[in-house]
DNA sequence: AGAATATGCAATAAAATCATTGCATGTCAA
DNA sequence: TTGACATGCAATGATTTTATTGCATATTCT
């Protein structure tokens, strides 16, 4: 875990609607970008593009924060909660 | 801790100069700007103005990750753990 | 095949971030 | 009280982030 991957991985995190979108794929995986676009829009009254999501996705998925399956005409979208573990073990512990 | 606090905490670990920032100040507390200035020079070779530095310990304070106390001309930095344990505690645990 | 569905790609544009430079202010010390 | 020291403030500019719009591609269903 490099200086860039700790980047990107708080990067992401400093986000309320990437930490929304975690905390969604948590509770349930393999989301296609329909029903985060519908849930962002239910749950959060927020009228976000379709492509401002895909965005943020994009963004979790380089931070490795978000897997992805296609199946079909859908991408499945899962949360990888490792590098979150790896960056709060390598970085965060020794400064607690 | 609202979501406004967690934007600031994150984005704050989100940059590598800060991050080295808080290394040093967790090794030794109350350090000027001017230490601080020289040990980023020493220890990582960058060559950032006295104004780059003075931003990003702006940044860390206002996350709430810097206290700041002066003793006549020259002001003391030294960090406070206490909002990094809080955002860890209260979104990141419940995620790993 | 044609229509509806699910997503990708590209070009913006506004706002925030990161870093710089120049000048000003306050404090200590000779 | 002058000079050196430590920091603040403000303006600027380059880059990145955030969000939008329009069009294109690929898959499923009838």
């Amino acid at each position: 875990m490099d200086d860039d991957a700790l980047d990107r991985i708080f990067k992401a995190l400093g986000d309320p609607t990437r930490r929304r979108i975690i905390d969604r794929l948590r509770e349930r995986p393999r989301q296609s970008l329909f029903e985060i676009c519908a849930l962002s829009f239910a749950q959060d009254g927020a009228t976000l593009s379709r492509q401002a999501i895909t965005q943020h996705l994009d963004m979790l998925e380089k931070a490795g924060l978000v897997r992805v399956e296609w199946s079909g005409r859908t991408k499945l979208h899962t949360l990888d909660a490792g590098p979150l573990r790896a960056a709060v073990g390598q970085w965060l512990q020794t400064h607690l």
